[in-house]
DNA sequence: TCATTAACACGGG
DNA sequence: CCCGTGTTAATGA
């Protein structure tokens, strides 16, 4: 059973036919703030359309630290499972629902199929490929090249976008992890911000007060 | 110079 | 009382 949330968002997207198919072979799926949806390591299965919500998606090192690669919007899919549907491969990401999150979920065999039957689908699969790319390479560039302020910054920028409200509810340890740095040194950004007029902080939510 | 770690005080829920 | 926050001091890269 599909929802009209589903119809809505993919049916400028796919064919009518493709629609038809990921309606009788996919099935929904929801979770909860903080679930995690892929991890480390998982046999990837499914392949995961995004109905609503937002999905963070992150890298861990040997010590158990993470680090954010970047956010899923609706109408996202997640490029490791593509990759990981064509090799028969284990993620190498985790994926945790960062809100409430609506997934329609593909049998990955059925990735290989309409690779060749929906051109829609592999312009999809493509773009997503692309899109995700780029986002990693931005987030590769601000590690490299960027001062912390500046990562803080594009952070706060990025969820303010994706959220569609000024209003970012995390705390400062979060924030830190998600950037992998520590604590002291967000609070101490998030306060010369403040002085600057940049952001407005309160516990558990910080106003991001540019444009 | 700037980040990290540990430690402490403050205050709201 | 617990947790998030703001700050400092010591240490390191």
């Amino acid at each position: 059973m599909m929802t009209t949330d589903f119809q809505q968002f993919f049916q400028s997207v796919f064919e009518p036919e493709l629609l038809q198919e990921i309606n009788v072979t996919g099935f929904q799926k929801e979770f909860m703030e903080g679930d995690i949806i892929i991890d480390i390591a998982d046999n990837v299965k499914f392949m995961p359309l995004l109905i609503s919500g937002i999905i963070k998606i992150l890298r861990e090192d040997d010590d158990g630290n993470e680090l954010l690669l970047y956010f899923l919007e609706k109408g996202n899919t997640c490029a490791m499972t593509l990759t990981c549907c064509i090799g028969n491969a284990q993620s190498e990401i985790r994926a945790i629902a960062e809100t409430e999150v609506c997934l329609i979920m593909i049998p990955v065999q059925k990735m290989d199929e309409w690779m060749a039957k929906y051109k829609t689908w592999r312009a999809f699969v493509l773009q997503s490929y692309q899109n995700r790319f780029m986002e990693v390479l931005d987030t590769v560039d601000s590690i490299a090249f960027l001062n912390m302020d500046k990562r803080l910054l594009k952070y706060l920028a990025n969820k303010v976008k994706i959220s569609n409200t000024n209003i970012i509810e995390s705390t400062h340890q979060q924030i830190a992890d998600d950037l992998n740095t520590s604590r002291v040194v967000i609070s101490r950004l998030l306060k010369t911000l403040e002085k600057q007029k940049q952001v407005e902080l309160n516990r558990n939510s910080i106003k991001y007060l540019l444009h």
